[in-house]
DNA sequence: TTGGAATTCAAACGAAAGTTTGAAAAATAG
DNA sequence: CTATTTTTCAAACTTTCGTTTGAATTCCAA
């Protein structure tokens, strides 16, 4: 990291990381990049062989940051009482609508993949998400041992989406005719709460008899 | 339409319309749509006024179908019980997931929205949805009466969500970890079945007292 | 039928994108 | 210190984009 060239390529980074993340690959140009690091228009080229080169590697860094962290945030969880342990994954969920740190920046990277998934992410996806699914599954279950392998994914899947939506569409959702401005950590907490409860106290439910 | 104009203008909107559902606005040249319609390099901005006009019109046909079907049904669903009336509700909303018909075509532009919304979408949403999110609003205000309008708000996006990551991602949760299909109606009944039993659940619990 | 309006067309324009080039500068090994 | 490799740099190249142009053609009411 003393070498030059090495901090030419971690400026180069960590300005791609920044304008991938507020903008998505396509909108990122690099010479939007080379003006942000502050190095040479062909520098690019010559460090990651191409924008897509680059790309893969902020996409790589990301991936492995998010799940090292969920994982490991995953131990904690078990050791809770379930109620408690929702929400705390809840919260975690919503965390990057007041974040600015690093491991949000992250986070919106995989906001732009989701819509147009790129190759490299699919590969990652289908290879390495397997434990943060299981972090979900294993919550879910704690509230309905006795469902079925497929009601429990279902009801994973279902858990994050009550969170991704507002994640997803926070800017849409502070115009009309919604309104809703989440603009520090008191909002996020109230909004944590609130989806905490619904969701425990949906699947705490025991289920109706079918044909009631 | 029978004028050799509308003719072309309708060839045009027609392709414009599936190439911005599979690649999206920035994706979406017009050199290609112009090749998908068969007619002249000039003839959208003829027509359209340029790309952003076409879009427009695209965007507006996509946004009325989408919303008309629900807020016609907003009358019947009043009248009904509020478990049954939610439970169209997310039906509903789950709809797009099986055939591959006009409708889906039209989530998939919006989906695109998501990330980046442009700049007349977000005019068009802020203009044109409030009759749908009062849909959304007054069904979960009959589960929650006492809740004051921005918890109201926030329910009604919740219920959205719980529906919209399963239509957003179908593709993806078809993949490896999750394995999620839906090709038939019958999937798609479990699923709505599942999603309005635990958001009734939610919803009808009463609240936690705090602190507690 | 005819003259003006509406529409189509091939071609080119200017801007912005990612990449390449080859010389200059800096770093490093012998 | 010198020779060689590595790294930086400004500039140009190539492609693709949305749009414009102006002539040619088609349409339609008078």
């Amino acid at each position: 990291m003393t070498r030059p060239s090495e901090i030419t390529r971690d400026r180069i980074f960590k300005a791609a990381e920044r304008l991938f993340a507020d903008r998505g690959y396509d909108e990122t140009s690099v010479r939007a990049i080379v003006a942000k690091a502050r190095v040479n228009q062909a520098a690019i080229n010559y460090h990651f062989a191409g924008k897509d080169g680059l790309y893969r590697e902020v996409l790589r860094a990301a991936f492995h940051a998010l799940t090292e962290q969920q994982i490991a945030h995953a131990e904690e969880m078990r050791a809770m009482p379930r109620e408690q342990a929702l929400g705390e994954f809840v919260r975690h969920q919503l965390r990057p609508l007041v974040g600015r740190d690093e491991l949000t920046r992250y986070l919106r990277i995989f906001n732009w993949e989701s819509v147009r998934p790129t190759a490299v992410y699919r590969k990652l996806v289908s290879e390495e998400a397997a434990p943060f699914m299981d972090v979900a599954i294993d919550l879910v279950r704690r509230f309905i041992p006795s469902a079925d392998d497929r009601t429990l994914r279902f009801a994973a899947i279902w858990l994050i989406g009550q969170c991704a939506i507002f994640v997803r569409n926070r800017e849409q959702l502070a115009n009309a005719p919604v309104s809703l401005v989440f603009d520090d950590e008191t909002a996020l907490d109230r909004l944590a709460a609130l989806v905490s409860q619904w969701a425990i106290a949906g699947l705490a439910a025991p289920a109706p008899r079918p044909g009631a």
